[in-house]
DNA sequence: AATGTATCGGAACGCTTATTCCAAAAGACT
DNA sequence: AGTCTTTTGGAATAAGCGTTCCGATACATT
């Protein structure tokens, strides 16, 4: 049979995320996705259709390893408002040590894109729906273990957080150093209170 | 003398402003600024020096009228709580009226260009600075005025509900409707509390 | 009306872009 | 070892990009 493939899907698809994310789509040229991924250009091609395709498939792997550090909190002996301390410990922990590291994929793509593509959005969205979810779920959680006590219900606060989160990626980008981002983070959660 | 300019360069900016918003930097083209300003290209280039320098004399537009939105809420006869719902309620309206309307070009450069243009982010962390200075200052107001009472310095709760700002402008990037924007001023001013 | 200077429209330039194509290389099978 | 199918590198293509340039235009001045 054929000679096997020389690469490793997801190794390119992260490597595609980074440099998207450095970048953004329409600043990223083909060139560039070739050093990054160390991809030839036919292979390219022949492998992902086109760098809109490419773009998009590396968007939702960049979003399912998202989802995959949450469900790893998510998976922790601990109580809902636990794992959103630890979540958001290592999400500010994140944007500080990696200053340079161009913020979330997905708010860039939802800045740049998501009007202009409607996959894009769709993606972008799904991404918001499901993280709400899980937050509320974690604040459900931490209601009936009592160690909160809402004024509202649960789902509420999920938004809330989630804008929160979606915040913290913009201020980053913003320039706000590690005490800022505690601040919000301190204030965000108290509030649950 | 000479000719008079045939274009008012405010107009050009705003006009500016708007495509840079829709398309992004690198998504505009010399001609799609070209239809949007009504710009002849010798004009163009005549009066702005390239297509970057007018992205950053847009920008600073576009930061500069939203300053005066600002003031003119800081002008009003209100306590600073007061000032707040009515700056969030303005911005929410804004966001739920116009969807098509891109966002706002400071989330979207922060997101696309403040990395790869140091000007860029020198107007974006300004604007950071600037905006939260206003809002921890109307917080202190509400105090002061005994209408809050806070359990934090005002400066924290500057940060975090310029915070919430950001994280309102990608939310609606990101499709969330009316009730959930709404949802999130609601958690975020209750937390004043 | 004539003059002089700045604006303007559009052609032209050179570079970069995304994409295609093809011949050469390379492994898995018989 | 030979065959067959796929991958791969790099040249080629065509369209689009930002920018420059120049002749024609148009107005404020004399």
């Amino acid at each position: 049979m054929p000679k096997n493939k020389q690469f490793n899907k997801e190794i390119v698809l992260e490597a595609a995320a980074g440099i998207f994310r450095q970048k953004g789509y329409n600043g990223t040229s083909i060139d560039d996705i070739l050093t990054a991924t160390g991809l030839s250009r036919s292979s390219l091609y022949d492998s992902f259709q086109d760098k809109h395709n490419l773009y998009l498939k590396s968007l939702e792997f960049y979003k399912d390893s998202n989802d995959k550090k949450i469900q790893t909190v998510d998976e922790k002996n601990l109580n809902g408002l636990e794992k959103l301390e630890t979540m958001f410990k290592s999400v500010v922990n994140h944007l500080v040590e990696h200053p340079d590291d161009n913020g979330c994929l997905l708010v860039n793509a939802a800045a740049e894109m998501s009007k202009q593509c409607f996959k894009t959005s769709q993606v972008v969205c799904n991404n918001k729906d499901e993280v709400q979810d899980i937050l509320s779920s974690w604040i459900s959680d931490a209601e009936q273990k009592k160690v909160l006590k809402l004024h509202k219900p649960a789902k509420i606060y999920g938004q809330f957080l989630y804008n929160t989160l979606c915040g913290l990626r913009v201020m980053s980008q913003s320039g706000a150093g590690k005490t800022e981002l505690n601040n919000v983070v301190k204030v965000a959660l108290d509030s649950l209170n």
